[in-house]
DNA sequence: GGAAAATGCGAGTGATCACTCGTGTTTGCC
DNA sequence: GGCAAACACGAGTGATCACTCGCATTTTCC
């Protein structure tokens, strides 16, 4: 919630324990929906997990929706951050490689360090506040990637270039399952650098002038 | 322990109609399945959309989850048995184009007629048999994958091996909900023509003999 | 035809869940 | 100190869910 909304009827004047308290009970909730998913997690085992009773979430929220639209949107707009500062114009003159890891290292990270971000956003099983807001990012990250590709190859039409993205995309997804399934150290190290290898590897002969739709063997 | 019956303790002497009635009852529990998942769907609903009532349900299922076990064992023999025809030993010495046609086909095809198995053994939520089963799926198909990798390429370590095979099933997995929110037709096609273009790219490096560990750039 | 088994029904049952409420405690402000 | 508001509690409430049970109907076998 953004405090400069002129419809708050709710000044709320004690913050340092309020405040720490929703923390709590979203570091809570996160947990909880990282393990057992949205729909299993009941917002009592929310409040346990949080050390607090049922009475005191529901002080904070008005229903077990609210926290997963809280939590996502605060987990979207830090991811929102990340996006923006990888995207930049002067990392999109970098050659391929770099380009790759100026991108690719902060989603990675990101998600490394917030599980529940993928869990929340993954499943049909979310309140439907949660998906419209995540199709928007993945749509600007779309248009990001869509940006980049069209900077490497201007001569593909629109259509394949957004396939292109597409796919760019769901490689990076599919990657980012196996990152974050493999223990943190060496091995998902090396699944990062596998990851970029699969992504240099596709999108390479985009910047050679060669036409993806032409096959060429 | 005084019935010693070995393998069916329950012998049913009608089975035309119980036999259709399972097959209704699991057809619409693939239905629900796919749009609720699995937590929030209800037994009741099941019923509901097999225009039965939920006694009936629970004449042919024990429970729910026993549902889920056998709509998903069912999808996992179908599976395998796909699996085991494009596995073959002849395929294998197809060159990497023929054999990513033989291999990505048939999988593509079965999720797309099943859609209901991604989402049966995609989550977290699913009961933990299936997710047993479908491991043990996944840990065959990659032991398939990892085979063709060593024939194409016998000089990688095992290590190495392991993780392009994770990385290629990952990307199929990836490509595989690109081409299922596609809609059938020739943006499906497209797609799956993508996709092979992706594992085309990553996996040929190795029939030349290159060493994926060393950077190329 | 008639017994027995299989099938079918749907209201009912206990458990669980999201959520509330009455009450007690802590904190900010004078 | 004292008051009001924010905070905290946890037993309780209505709804929903997985699942049952008594009974009616259909099918099979003789």
């Amino acid at each position: 919630m953004s405090e400069d909304t002129p419809e708050e009827p709710k000044p709320r004047r004690r913050q340092a324990r309020g405040e720490r308290r929703i923390a709590q009970l979203l570091s809570a909730a996160a947990n909880v929906f990282c393990t057992n998913g949205y729909t299993a997690t009941s917002t009592n085992a929310i409040a346990r997990e949080a050390h607090v009773s049922p009475g005191t979430l529901y002080q904070y929220f008005p229903n077990k929706e609210a926290i997963a639209i809280e939590l996502g949107g605060r987990l979207l707009h830090e991811m929102r951050a990340a996006h923006g500062q990888a995207f930049t114009p002067e990392n999109l003159t970098l050659p391929l490689p770099e380009l790759l890891d100026v991108v690719v290292d902060p989603m990675i990270e990101f998600n490394c360090e917030n599980p529940v971000f993928l869990a929340l956003m993954h499943g049909s099983e979310v309140p439907g506040r949660i998906a419209e807001e995540h199709d928007a990012l993945h749509a600007s990250l779309l248009t990001s990637v869509q940006g980049v590709i069209a900077h490497y190859a201007p001569a593909l039409t629109a259509e394949e270039r957004s396939r292109i993205a597409d796919m760019t995309f769901a490689i990076f997804k599919g990657g980012l399952g196996l990152v974050l399934a493999a223990p943190a150290g060496a091995e998902r190290d090396a699944t990062v650098a596998e990851l970029k290898r699969v992504l240099l590897r596709y999108l390479s002969p985009l910047a050679d002038g060669s036409v993806t739709t032409t096959p060429t063997r």
